[in-house]
DNA sequence: TGTCAACATCGATTCCTGTCGATATCGATG
DNA sequence: CATCGATATCGACAGGAATCGATGTTGACA
């Protein structure tokens, strides 16, 4: 995995200056969880002992219809938050931990920062 | 500080399913950095020596217009990611690490689930 | 008190996003 | 092969958001 070097202590904000781009790949992700939905979407399945939640789980976990779960779906798994895997006839998604921890880690501050 | 319960340990995402209320709070936040140029300003105040940034070198910084600087800012402001003090004639905005490390929190998953 | 600089607010425009109903795809099963 | 259930995609619509120029507000200073 070529992203530990993200990973490899806090401070990711403060260290220096975020590029555009840089800035622009975070901004995806973050975008992907700023929807409520999409927030209990990744609950859901985190809090799956399997650690997967199938869309059927999902479908009935909210009231909305079934388009739109598939489309909050996708943008959490074109953000690289969820992946997603076919089984019989249910799609499995779950969480990418990697990405979630990039995420955390950048959010966490230096311990001089936080007094 | 009455949100250190939201920090006591990890995996707030596997804990248990986010209620509605709480994922739209969250969701605001989330919301509020899912844009380049704010996590580029986060940054930036998270960069500076003093632990704030004056509105004046923000817009040094970026090739936008003074008002949506100021716009920016009111976004982040607004989602509990921003304090903001005038001293003189200047702003000096500075990060509230209570916020960043709740949203850190919510993304830190468990050990065992980071295989 | 009048002026200037720093910053915020307003109104308008354009683009993006969440939601839906309808429809397509894809596996399983008969 | 035909059908059915589960999921994804499409097209449309309404509301939201990023940006800008113009204008308002506020504090410093002469």
């Amino acid at each position: 995995m070529e992203e530990l070097n993200l990973l490899e202590c806090c401070s990711q904000l403060a260290r220096e200056p975020l590029g555009e781009e840089e800035a622009a790949g975070l901004a995806r992700a973050f975008k992907a969880l700023g929807d409520p939905v999409r927030l209990r979407i990744l609950s859901i399945v985190a809090g799956h002992e399997s650690g997967e939640a199938c869309v059927c789980d999902l479908n009935a976990s909210f009231d909305l219809g079934q388009p739109t779960i598939s489309h909050h779906l996708k943008v959490l798994k074109d953000a690289g938050l969820l992946t997603s895997q076919r089984r019989a006839s249910w799609v499995y998604y779950r969480l990418v931990p990697d990405r979630l921890a990039q995420l955390s880690a950048l959010l966490s501050l230096p311990a001089e920062m936080t007094p």
